[in-house]
This record gives C-alpha cells, structure tokens and sequence, in this order.
DNA sequence: GATCCGATTGACAGCGCTGACACTTCGTTT
DNA sequence: AAACGAAGTGTCAGCGCTGTCAATCGGATC
C-alpha cells in the first residue's frame, strides 16, 4: 500500500525505536510528548534509541492521533519588510515549541474573506492564530476565528478584543517623545502626516503628537495634517500640500519613515536644505529610514519581539483549553527613539524662500 | 477519546458526507481527489453533499493515509521585500493547487544545518521545496535535500544542479541594457558596484556591465569597482572609495538599490548634483528605488512571477514520482528596465568639484 | 441471449501515532 | 504483614482518510 518512497525515506516509525530501547511504542510516544510519569532511565534509554535511529515522529500521524496540527497561522494583508522580519521572529518562538508558522496572505477585498479563512484553519486545524493589523481589527476574520474557537492573538488592534489578547506598543508615548523632541528644538509649528485610518498606530501617533502640542500650547493647523496611508507616494502628495501651504512649518512629523522619506523628497525638489530648513521625523525605523540622508530620526519598532511575544502568547495558551486566562494578557511594549539626522535646532536661517 | 472541541468544531467527517450523497466514503475520496471513474451526476451529488455540509477534508488524516503533506517548503535566508513579495506569490500558485507552503528561516550559519533542514522535511514530509538564493547554492541544504529525495525549485542558483529545475532571469541581458543606456548617454568612466559574491545576481550583472564595456572599448578601472554584499552600509564604503578616487566616474552602476541608494547618500554629502554630476543606476526596482530623489533607474524584478513559476514547477512534478522530465526545466525570465530619473546625459557641466 | 470489457463503486485494512484504561511495581501506611 | 496508592508501563482501539482489490453495472460483441 505504501507508495514507492524516494531513496533515504525509508521514515522509522515508533515501533523501532520501542522496539530497540526495549519498551512499548507508548512509553516512546511518552517520551517524545515529554510527558511525565516516565522514569528519568527509561527516558534517557528512549531518548538514545531515537538519537541512533534519527528518528523524526510524523507530524500527520501524531496530529491525527492526537487531534492536533502542530500548527500556528500568521495572517497577513500586505506583504513587506515588517511582515518578514515578523516571521522570522515568530518562527523561532514556535520552534522552540516544537510548532510550525503559516504564513498566509488574507485578502480583506476578497469576495469570500470569511470562507477562505474558513478552509484554512479548519483544514490545516490551527491551534492558534496571529493577525498583523489591519487584519487583527477586520470582523469578518475576527468573527470567523472566535467561532471556530481559534485562540487568535491580535497584533496592535485598535479596538481590542476583550476574549483575546493582544500585543501593543505603546506608540501614543513614543510620539509624544518624538514630539517633545521637535519641541525642544524649537519647532512650533509642525505639519503632521496620518497613516491608514484603519491602523491602531495612526491614531495612537497622532494622538502622542497632540497631546505634546496641546500641552505645551501649541496649535495644530488642520491644513497642516493630511493623511497619507503609510504610503510613500501618498506621502508625497501630503507634503506637498504641507509644504505649499501659505504659512508651511519648519518640521513634520510622519507616521511611517515611508512618508517621511516621501517629504524628504519634497523637500528636496522644493530646494529646501535639509536639515536645517525642514526638520522631518519619521516612525517604525524601517530600512529606509537609513537609507537615505538625512538619515531619519524615528522610532525603533521592535518587530521581533512582538512577534516573539505574540508566539508565546499562543504557545502558553495550549494547556488551558478553551478560553484565555483572566485576566486576558495584554503585553504593551515600550518604543525607543532613533536620534539621528534628520532634526536640526530651528533657528534664524530656517525661513522658506517664498514660492 | 476525543477532546473536547471549542464551539463550532465539531468536524463533518467524510462518512457523514458519504452518507448524504447516498455513496462510499471512498467515492467522496475519489471527488475530492479529482479522480477520474466518478460518474459526473455521482460527483455532483458528492459535491452538494459536500456544500451542503460545509465539510472540510482533513489534512492530517488525508496525509497519513496517502502518504503526502500538501505542504510546499520555502527556505530563506534574510527576511525582506524580496521574501515577502516571494512567499505571496508563491502561496497564490499553491492554493490553486490545493497544497501550503511553509516558509521557513533557515540559517546557514547555524551549527547544525543540515540537521535542522533534515528535520523539517523529515517532519513535516514536505513534497517539494524551493530554495530562495544564497540558499540555492549552499551545499549543506542542497544535498540534504536530494539525498532525502525532496523534490527542488533552485531560485537563480550559481551553478545549477544537473537533477533539480531552476529560475532564472536573465541578469547579463538587463545588466547589458542598463549600461548601454549609461554609456548611450554619453558616460564613459562608470563605477560598478558588486553584490554579495554567492549570489549569482552579482557575477551575471557584473558580466553585463563587463560585457558592453568591452564591447564599446571603454576601460574598467578597477579602482572603480568594488565590492558591497548588496548591503546599503557595504554601499556607502563603496561609493565612498568609487567617488573620492583620483579620477572620479560620471556614472556608477549599483548592483541593486540598496546600494545605489547609498551612492545617492554619499554624492549628496559631498554635495554634487543629482543626476547632473553624477548618474547612478540600481537593480531590482525595491521600494526604496521610488523613495528616493532622484528615482532610480533600475531593472524591473518580476519577483511574483518567479515565485508563480518555481510552485509551479514544484506543483507539476508530482504525477512524476521521482526524477524530473528529461530536460530538467529551467525556465529564464526576461527583465525590463525603469527608467526613471537618476540618469542624465553627460554634459560640460559634470566634471566633479575638486576634493 | 450469453459473454466480455471497461467504467463505476464499495469493502476493508491500515497509515503512525495517542487517549483511555488496565496492569505491574514498589515504597508506604496501619 | 496485609492493604494501599502512586508511579511507571503496556494493551488496544481508533483518529479520518486512501490504497488495494473485489464486486457490480451497463453496454458492445458475437
């Protein structure tokens, strides 16, 4: 019955392994599942009989057996750089456990959102699942993983579940650092870039950002803040805008370093010297935040651990079945600021050319 | 025996459909499978017995008792764009297909590569894996992976291996192209930066460049001619030694963005004029290639196109069972170029500041 | 009308492992 | 010293599906 197997596929199964360490294929099945009740020398005898035969369980049989997967979902919308660097950190959580990522594009403008999502988790039976936003706030994939009882963890939602957990990052004190920080060099009159609406992040940066200016008394000029998406190329439109507004500001705050770089450019086509005539901060330090000059001053997103973070979540929440801890874990991690060259102390020189 | 399942779970299992549709469960086997010797009014039967009941086969199962996985491996070894836009394209081809694909970081640096690689095959009975460059060329995966007799996708390996299909695109031709249009704009002096020296991307293009520039005469100086690992902080010692030598280029041919990107930081702190001064073109069109001003030049990478092929290659081999078709498939795709703004005719006015 | 053949369908074992539960030890308790 | 309980181990069925092979069906053949 068995199909032909390539050369070298001749898989050993758990009854040689008993056989050889001279114990019943449950005991190995113990010894494998690190279930206790085991005495520490048969284990050790077990665990030699796998060693020599390099024995390697079948994932199939083991999640038939047991009704498991052995599986965790990453789901994601857009792919780029924020998403790999979210694996990779997650994966090597999960390998620690002994479980295995997958990692599945979620198209929202897909017609049957909720059907897709569906046959992925009920085919592959996911033990649990990670959602990057916007995913983690849209409720057709929501509803369908709390229905099927699908341990989810949502990475920054704006509106977070309260059955399930979730991972931030306190993005709102970060901008409020990063304001401070334009503040303190002088600047009054700042110009301020949103992200995409449905992102947690917008709000919270935009908030950061207002709670310093308010603070310190200073007034946010609603011609001054446009929405750009994260993109760049919306970013560029935004600082042109900006930029070209009858009374412009001496520094913009940009929710990603994506539409940073975006009023860099702007800025640079429009001859501005950079820093010192337009001082521009960025956020996420993404890889372009360094790769173009001036550098960009920003915020450190610590991508890997939050996917770390978000792997265990979903790793620990295994014993208890069913239903998370109370109180839910809701770990929010804290931002650092990137100082670097893209914020100069405002000064006399600072003054537009006019246009 | 069974766990307890959350809401929602409790499974139709393939009886139940059989049930319904008045058949075996093996014939409802046959429908899922796609197996020819179902009478078509039969299989619509099975098919609405299988709507109706919203059944899911499950994967473990089908996988133990068929001996397959439907899973698709992808191994990287440094998460970014490329990746991402990678896997997505892969996963596309893969669900029309029926089968998943798990991306899996792979370090090539760790103690134990082989072991770990040999594991994840082992385990999870992968049925095929695409090896993403430099992993394409490292000996340690690749023999694992044939002596496991895993079905293997070589994306734009070096050296080709003689049993196993490879993509490609056609770096030389587009390299050829990208310096015909430099030299076709009147520059004469380029530099040339190299990538990471196991990738073949680095030696193809440079063979382009080699290529026209003997073609039409012109020396290569090979104080121009450096090496950055495609890496943007490579790239800035790059350009830096290019820039500052006796006799500066007009021009510099970037073996990829990232490290064009770093020309464009370095000429802009030793303040020449962009493109004016100096004419800089990238490779692969990433995102930072329109985050920058001036836009570069660069080569078109059809990265999704490419992962569509390798599944696809991956995804036609089954019916084979071992051994690929005599020819092993190698398709070569064609790249295209973008023109965009960081290329300018060599005019009187570029000749470089003294330094 | 009997025979034959390909097309369709079903019966059944078993993939490699784990859950439930039975059994065996062995150190304690009374 | 008998009874007891915990720890350690084994037996066995069965997870949900597919491969094998036998059975059945329908029409073409002679």
């Amino acid at each position: 019955m068995r199909k032909e197997l390539g050369p070298g596929r001749e898989s050993t199964t758990i009854e040689r392994v008993a056989e050889r360490a001279g114990v019943s294929s449950k005991t190995v099945s113990r010894v494998i599942n690190n279930e206790r009740g085991v005495r520490a020398e048969t284990r050790t005898r077990v665990l030699e009989a796998i060693e020599q035969l390099d024995y390697q369980p079948n994932l199939n049989a083991r999640g038939l057996a047991g009704d498991r997967s052995f599986l965790i979902g990453l789901f994601y919308d857009k792919p780029g750089d924020y998403l790999s660097e979210f694996q990779t950190g997650a994966v090597q959580r999960c390998r620690e456990a002994g479980l295995h990522m997958m990692v599945e594009p979620i198209d929202i403008c897909g017609p049957d959102l909720a059907r897709n999502v569906n046959t992925l988790i009920r085919q592959l039976r996911l033990e649990g699942v990670i959602l990057l936003p916007p995913l983690s706030d849209y409720a057709g994939v929501r509803d369908t993983l709390s229905k099927a009882g699908i341990p989810t963890v949502h990475i920054a939602p704006r509106r977070a579940p309260e059955d399930s957990p979730s991972v931030d990052t306190d993005d709102r004190a970060a901008a409020r650092q990063l304001t401070t920080h334009l503040v303190e060099h002088g600047h009054r009159r700042i110009g301020f870039m949103r992200g995409r609406p449905d992102h947690r992040a917008s709000e919270q940066r935009y908030l950061g950002f207002a709670d310093v200016m308010h603070a310190r008394g200073l007034a946010i000029d609603p011609q001054l803040v446009q929405t750009g998406n994260f993109e760049f190329s919306d970013g560029l439109e935004c600082a042109r805008h900006i930029l070209e507004s009858r009374d412009p500001p001496t520094a913009i705050f940009a929710s990603n370093d994506d539409m940073a770089a975006a009023a860099v450019c702007v800025a640079r086509q429009m001859s501005l010297a950079l820093p010192e005539q337009l001082s521009i901060v960025g956020f996420d330090d993404a890889p372009v935040a360094t790769m173009i000059w001036p550098q960009l001053t920003t915020v450190r997103q610590p991508v890997r651990s939050i996917a770390r973070i978000a792997a265990d979540l979903i790793i620990q929440h295994k014993p208890h079945r069913r239903g998370w801890p109370q109180p839910v874990p809701r770990p929010r991690l804290e931002l650092e600021l990137v100082l670097r060259d893209s914020v100069a102390p405002l000064s006399a020189v600072s003054v537009h050319p006019p246009h």
